[in-house]
DNA sequence: ATCCTTTCGGCAATCGATTGCAAGTTAATT
DNA sequence: AATTAACTTGCAATCGATTGCCGAAAGGAT
């Protein structure tokens, strides 16, 4: 006999539904049905500016708050096509083995997030590997965001201005070319890149080598500007270019190997970003070499865990 | 007149979309009138499994190529109750100051980054400073994400177990406590405050700093496996609590303050996190204090960044 | 008491995609 | 050739909230 036995289970799952202090409220129409108004006198009621009497609103406010009821975030975001969130992508393009675990990134990320959830808006975070040519695409036109931001060009630069062209809150963290369509915001990548040989040569490097992987348009710019200073001081020829990878795991043997070769030990290296420049620290300790007497090192980022490190970049 | 300007503006605009590549579509029934077919196909043609002939299918798929046409995927969301976002939640409770790019969150970030895109979802990440009891509420019910993380109990515990009776994809990384509904992930931090007093202990260390804020559930864990490790040493009254904050900024004054305390100067000091850590070694290498032959420093998390600094923790 | 003005709240369309059901078309079998 | 089976495709409801428009009710003025 079936029949007893189900409805006993509903007796008591009804039994215990009143148990609980309230019923869960699931959408803008149950609360309605529940206030005796309709759908939109919730809807006006809860979201603030609509044109409704004082204590109808109090009324449906505090039923809403007694039911803990939340309204559908996603259905008004479809309604009024607006979502409070931006996107944040980063596009591994050159590097397939570099994570978002990577300082650099995750130092941007938090900033990014700090300004933007103080803002009030959320972050959607999309780490693609760019395959096929509509990664950002489908990014852009999912509906899901407001505005994108896209931290490093990678070698993707041609997409990015493809995609600017016709969506236009999209800002790309990274180097900028004359001609480019899409607006980036970065350092000056070039001039940091002089700068920092510049800071070399003013204290007797003449040998000096420079650490990264130059595919990637900011990184290229970088070796452009210590080219520029090299080229300045006469001394071009003292230039080694090693492209060492972003990550530490890589980057370490790579310098570790190119130490060993001791035929024209450089006198500085410039690295391509601060993590390299940890790393390479790292494998000149090892070695006993002196930092920064016998070999100088200077990075790039200026991140804050760069601070941390002994002796200090 | 007017006329005849709107009209060659009108017939300006009209040649201008001409000479572009294609019409943009903006939804599925565009798409599907310029397909000649219904909207309901369409969707099939996309969306992959649905039954429907091979030939229409890739018609419609290469004219949504063509046209770079993306369906929304908030409507998709809403209609299939699925979203393919991961909320990640930092809630900063005891510890106002404290931003995400701190360098614990951001690492946790960083690897949750890595393996939630890897299984291809997206990481909604927001930082709340919870101030009423709903502020959970809000992210669970808010349809926005499938499944929840909160990084860090803070203290908030309470909350947290109401809202893991009614929603079962809450995650939160911390500690354990035995009662607790919520389920959560994270190290033993009894035993790990344990361990690393006991290494203090063995190499000799009688009189022990504890830096930590001991509000924090996980905290006051490590904290009691300090405490315990101490009486089990019968040299209970030889430790000192500071509650150092987990921000860098914040700590590290406090040690200082803390170090110039000249009597009793303790011979070990265990740091609630790797941060807090750093900083107090900093402190100490700025006095001229010898890490580790005057004084011992333990720190927590065994971030990537603390394999950098020198001496290593 | 009647008329006019305001305010309140209900109805229904809308955002864009998905999907069960049924109708229509084609292929296969006897 | 007729009947059945198997596919395709269209129709329309649905997810949950927002909002323009219109009728109803309340308040004020004469």
């Amino acid at each position: 006999m079936l029949v007893p036995c189900a409805s006993l289970a509903i007796a008591h799952i009804m039994i215990r539904m009143a148990d609980l202090p309230e019923k869960r409220i699931r959408n803008i129409a149950e609360l309605a049905e529940l206030a005796g108004v309709s759908p939109g006198t919730v809807s006006r009621a809860l979201s603030g500016a609509g044109l409704i009497s004082a204590k109808t609103r109090t009324r449906i406010q505090e039923l809403a708050h007694a039911h803990g009821f939340t309204p559908n975030a996603m259905a008004r975001n479809l309604r009024i096509q607006r979502t409070g969130a931006i996107g944040v992508v980063i596009p591994l393009g050159h590097e397939v083995g570099q994570h978002i675990s990577d300082p650099f990134f995750m130092t941007m990320l938090g900033y990014l997030a700090d300004a933007l959830t103080e803002r009030g808006y959320d972050l959607l975070l999309s780490r693609v590997i760019p395959q096929g040519a509509d990664w950002l695409d489908r990014i852009v036109d999912s509906g899901r965001v407001d505005g994108v931001i896209v931290i490093g060009q990678s070698d993707q630069a041609k997409t990015l201005d493809r995609v600017a062209a016709r969506y236009r809150p999209l800002v790309v963290w990274g180097g900028h070319v004359s001609g480019q369509v899409h607006c980036s915001v970065g350092s000056d990548n070039l001039l940091g890149g002089d700068m920092a040989t510049t800071h070399l040569i003013e204290r007797g490097c003449r040998h000096i080598a420079f650490f990264g992987d130059a595919r990637a348009q900011e990184i290229a710019q970088r070796l452009a500007g210590c080219r520029a200073a090299m080229q300045r001081a006469g001394i071009a020829d003292g230039l080694r270019i090693f492209p060492a990878h972003l990550t530490a795991d890589d980057a370490h043997p790579n310098i570790a190997v190119f130490l060993n070769e001791s035929d024209a030990r450089p006198q500085g290296i410039v690295a391509v970003s601060d993590v390299v420049a940890m790393s390479a620290l790292h494998a000149l300790t090892e070695r006993g070499i002196a930092v920064p007497d016998q070999v100088r090192v200077i990075g790039y980022d200026d991140l804050p865990i760069a601070q941390q490190t002994v002796p200090r970049l």
